[in-house]
DNA sequence: TAAAAAATCTATCATATGATTGATTTTAAT
DNA sequence: ATTAAAATCAATCATATGATAGATTTTTTA
C-alpha cells in the first residue's frame, strides 16, 4: 500500500498489490520459503501475474528492493548532504555521518503502511543469505551511495586504514541487521513482549553506540601476503 | 570430520558423516535451499539414513547445533569464571565478558577441519533466519550461558537499565554475526578478496569495539505502558 | 462501435522435495 | 554357526514448486 488507489489503472494496481504481498511475505517468512503460489493465494491474483509483471521470482525481489532503495538511498545522500552543509568544507562528524545512514533506514519501521517494517527484515535476512544471487540484487542497489559514505568516512578519520574502516563500516551494517531483527522479533532474552522502543530512541542510541565504536582503536594489521596496506 | 576414524563402529561413521556433510552443505548455501537429497548424494549415503538417525531435516539441524554448541558454551564459561577468578570478586572487565563470549566462538573458524567456518556461517544464517521453529532450536541450545553472561554483563555495569544492557549485547550479536559473514564472503565493498585476517586479530578489533561501544550513552527510556522499568 | 492492446484466466509441464515402507544386507552376540 | 539386532538399500508416496502456453476477458484507442 505504498500507492493509495489513486489514478492507477489495472495492470498497475496489481503490479502494487503484488509488491506489497509478496514484501509482507517475503519480510515475514524468509524470501526461499515463500512460494509464488502463497503469494498469488494471498493477494488473490492469479498466478500467471507473478510471470506477466515481473517475468519470475528474482525479477520479483528485484523489483521489491527497488522499490524500496531508490528512494532510501535518496534519502540518505540527502541527508549527508544537509550534514556536509552545515560543516562547510570540514569533516562531518562520525554521529551524522552514521545518522544520515542509518535513520532513513530504521525509519521504514514507522511507515504508515506495514510494508517498511516488513521489507526491513527481508532486508536483514537478505544481508545473511548465503545465496550469491540475492547478494548481487542487494549490492546492485546499494552500490552508489555506498562510495560516497565511504568517502566521508575517509575525511572524518583520515588517520584510519581503509580496512579498519571497512571492518567497522561492516559492524555498523550488523548492528542495523540485528536491530531490525530484534525491533520486531519477540524479546530474544525474556521470550515474552518485544524489545520496541520508538525509532527514534533506537536511532539515537544506535548512532551513539557505533560512533563511540568507530573511535576504537584497531591492533596493528597484520601483514598479509599479496595485499598492499 | 570433528571425529576422526577411530574407533568409530559403522552407524556412528555415517552418522557423523552426516553431520559433517550437512554441516557444510547447510553452512555454505542455507538450510532452506539444501535438501536432504543433496545432502545423501554428496555424503554418498542412502536416502533413508537421515531419518534413520535423526528423524527428521530438523533433526539433523538439532544435532548439528548440539555437536558444536555444548562444548562452546562450556568454553564460554570456563573462559568467564577464569577471568572472574583472576579479579577476585570484583566485576570482570567489560573486554574480557565480551572476549570470554566471542573467542570461543570465532576461534572455531581456524579449526582444523573447515566445518568449524562452515558452522559460523549456518549459525550466523541461522539467527537471522525468520523461521520460528529454526529460532527456538538455536536459543535451546544457547539458552544455559547467556543467563551467565547477562549477570556479569550487570555487575560490570551495574548503573544501566537491563533495557540498555540486552540492546547492547544485541547489538554484540549482530557484531559477531556480521563477523563471520563477513571473514568468508567476498569483499562486500570491493568485489574482491575477502576481508581475511587471522581470527586472533578479529577476535582482538571485534572486542575493543564492542566494550568502546558498551561505554556509550543511552537516551533516557521513554516511558512505556505495561512495562516497569 | 470496431480494432488493437493490455490484462487475466485455466490448465498443464517438468521437476524437486521430505518422508516412509518393506526387503536386504551387514554386524554383533550367543 | 546361528540368531538377533543394527544398518543399509531400492522403490515409491504425496505434495509443492517455478514456470509456461494458449484461450479468454477487459480496457483502451481510433
Amino acid at each position: 500500500m505504498v500507492e493509495k488507489g489513486n489514478g492507477l489503472n489495472k495492470g498497475e494496481k496489481t503490479r502494487f498489490l503484488l509488491l506489497d504481498t509478496a514484501e509482507r511475505l517475503f519480510g515475514q517468512n524468509g524470501v526461499t520459503a515463500t512460494s509464488l503460489r502463497e503469494v498469488m493465494k494471498v493477494a488473490d491474483v492469479n498466478m500467471a501475474m507473478v510471470h506477466y509483471y515481473f517475468k519470475n521470482k528474482e525479477g520479483l525481489l528485484d523489483a521489491i528492493l527497488e522499490r524500496r532503495l531508490v528512494p532510501i538511498n535518496q534519502a540518505r545522500l540527502n541527508l549527508l548532504g544537509k550534514y556536509a552543509l552545515e560543516t562547510g568544507g570540514h569533516p562531518i562528524a562520525m554521529e551524522n555521518i552514521i545518522r544520515a545512514y542509518v535513520e532513513p533506514f530504521i525509519r521504514l519501521r514507522d511507515d504508515a503502511d506495514q510494508g517498511g517494517a516488513d521489507f526491513l527484515k527481508l532486508f536483514a535476512w537478505l544481508r545473511m543469505e548465503p545465496n550469491f544471487t540475492y547478494h548481487q540484487l542487494m549490492k546492485k542497489h546499494l552500490g552508489d551511495s555506498l562510495a560516497a559514505f565511504q568517502k566521508e568516512l575517509k575525511r572524518s578519520l583520515p588517520d584510519k586504514t581503509d580496512e579498519e574502516l571497512n571492518w567497522k563500516w561492516a559492524f555498523l551494517g550488523g548492528t542495523v541487521v540485528m536491530t531490525i531483527t530484534l525491533m520486531d522479533q519477540i524479546d530474544w532474552f525474556n521470550d515474552e513482549g518485544d524489545m520496541g522502543g520508538s525509532a527514534d530512541w533506537i536511532i539515537q542510541n544506535l548512532v551513539n553506540y557505533t560512533a563511540t565504536g568507530f573511535a576504537s582503536t584497531f591492533a596493528p594489521e597484520p601483514v598479509r601476503a599479496g595485499r598492499p596496506s
